[in-house]
Formats: structure tokens, sequence, C-alpha cells
DNA sequence: CGGGGGTTGTGATATTATAACATACGCGTT
DNA sequence: AACGCGTATGTTATAATATCACAACCCCCG
């Protein structure tokens, strides 16, 4: 629970910041992890991931495979999903299910329960961390939580100024 | 483990519960729902809601729709899609997001905010009431909440004790 | 050299969802 | 009764999302 009121690195996405700077030091972590993990970050997955950092919108499966295919990748379904799901199975990337999208993580290494918040109007995604309330309802229910999707949408701070 | 704990009007689903009461309480109050906000609660929409209610199993589209068409109704996937709609548009029905699939309200009439305790292992779905946990995340954030998808996998009650 | 595991590629197919249009029905007006 | 109108239902067709099954490849190791 370190949602202080300030969030030094609490939710990335909406707020301004040196994105190119944010898609390096997510290749670099990845490429990190996947090195200790002994996994191997191969082109389709490193593009896959490239990808989904070029911004902080969550991208249909259908359009990532467009993607792969246009940089000489194959273009069949499979290629992109799994390459989706080695990312996700590694922690470096999310699936946002209102959406049926997916998004780079932005809080990669950390340990994870994400919480998303989806921007209706321009699409971008936000991660917070942290966020697990349902452990008093679970309990009391009996219920044992393996997994929690939780995800928001409505308007980010931007659109929120534009419509106003 | 607090299993017996009498979750007055907190968890439905996992409880054991006098289920045909369940349904037919249910089915009164879409009836009456309908006719105070002037909605046509149709043959369809009406027997597709006693298709969900039938358990607190999530069911895909298609599985109603086939339910539907045995008995008479169209057969095309418009008439389930439709029907569904018209109930989670009008708080008695909801999506399950994980699982592209639906159930009916357990909390119908009730101001609605639901969060759900899917397990993984049997289906049943359990709806809770009232996890709003992401408003002081959102609030840090600059982020306006209009709908939550709050949803968690694990093992139910049951499924635990056989699991043990 | 000869496997064997992991990775990528492809064709085929399954599953979920919507668009577009036609028909039918209830209902108030003429 | 006949008409116009809105809502609901039904059908055809197609879109969008996702997985299966199998072949080819590549790299490392024995
Ligand atoms: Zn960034
Ligand atoms: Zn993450
Ligand atoms: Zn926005
Ligand atoms: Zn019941």
């Amino acid at each position: 629970m370190s949602q202080g009121s300030t969030d030094p690195q609490g939710i990335v996405g909406f707020a301004a910041h040196d994105h190119s700077a944010c898609t390096r030091a997510a290749l670099a972590l990845a490429e990190e992890t996947c090195a200790e993990k002994g996994l191997s970050f191969t082109p389709v997955r490193r593009r896959t991931l490239e990808i989904l950092l070029e911004s902080h919108v969550a991208l249909g499966a259908y359009d990532v495979l467009a993607r792969l295919a246009e940089d000489g990748f194959g273009s069949k379904p499979p290629v992109a999903y799994r390459a989706l799901g080695f990312l996700m199975d590694n922690g470096l990337a999310h699936r946002i299910e209102r959406l049926n999208a997916f998004v780079a993580c932005a809080h990669p290494g950390a340990a994870h329960d994400p919480a998303f918040f989806i921007c209706r109007k321009c699409g971008a995604v936000a991660e917070a961390q942290g966020v697990t309330p349902l452990d008093a309802s679970a309990d009391a229910a009996g219920f044992a939580v393996e997994k929690t999707t939780i995800e928001a949408e409505g308007l980010c701070p931007l659109c929120r100024e534009e419509a106003a």
C-alpha cells in the first residue's frame, strides 16, 4: 500500500512524461528480466513490446499483428497472440478485459495486482498498483482470490479539462 | 474460515439458499421494475432472464441463444444479444468481462457498482455490492471514474473444501 | 552427426459480436 | 377502418477476437 498522495511513480499514463525514456527503460528492464529468468526475448517478442510501448493506449491483438506483419514477421493471429501471451506470462504486458486489448506493463518487475484507468475519450490507459480491495469481501465469503481484474472507465484529466 | 457468516445482503451465489425462491423474487422484481419504468418485459426478455437465473453460473451469449431457440424464439445472435443488452441496460443482468459471459443480477433494484467472485472450478459467480476501492487512486490521478469492472477469479468455499 | 525442446510460421477453424435490412405488432390519429 | 409511427423481433451477412493442429526451423547438447 505505498499509495501516497503524490504518487511518485504510482499512476503512469496520464501524466506528461518523457515517453522515450519511459520506453527505453521498459525495454531495458524487459531485457534484464528475461536474462535473469533465462527466457528468450526474441525479435518478435521484443518488437511486440515496442509496439505496445509506443503509447499508453491499449492495442487489439490484430492491430499488433498488422504492425508485426509490416515488419516482416508472420501475419497470422497466433504470431501476435503468442508474443502477447509471453509478455503477459512474464509480467511485461497486461490484457484489458473491457477492451479485449493489450498494454505494456507500466510497473514491470514490481509485484503485480494491477488496476487500470481507461479514458473513454482518448483511449489512454493508466496502471495503478497495490489496489487490492477485495480481500475483506472475499474473506467474508470464504472465497480464495487468485487473480483480479480491476478496470475503471471514465475521463482522464486532460479529456476532463477539454470537456469543461 | 468465516464461511458461516450470514451475509445478510452481502454476497449471493455461493451460500446455500432457496434458489427457486431466489429466482421467483428476481423475476417478480424485474416485472415490477419494468412496469414502473414503462419498459416492456417481453417474452424473449423474460425468458432470457429466466435462463440466466437458472443457476449462479455465467452463460455465454450463444448458450443463451441456443436455449431461446429451443423455446421457439429466434435463433440468430442478435436475438440473444438484444435481450441481454436490455437486461444489462436495466440493471437486471451483468456482463462478466473475464468470461465474455452473462449473469442475472443478484441485487436488482439496488444501486449498483458490482464486483464479482468467479470460481474457476465450478463456475459459480457471486455478486458483491459496494466495493468501490478506486476512488482514492482515481482522485489522486485526476481521473473521473464512470464505470468499474471488478472481478476476482479463484476458488469458492465449496471447491476450496474439496481441494483440501 | 542426430535428437529434443523451444520458437516461429501457416492453414483452418472456433468463438464472440455487430451491421443492415425486413417484417410484425401495438397504438393513437384521422 | 386506414394510416403513420415507434418499438420489438427476426434474418442474412459479416466483423472482430481467439485457438487448434501441424510443419519448419534453429539452437544446444550428447
Ligand atoms: Zn510513457
Ligand atoms: Zn503491470
Ligand atoms: Zn483522455
Ligand atoms: Zn439463487
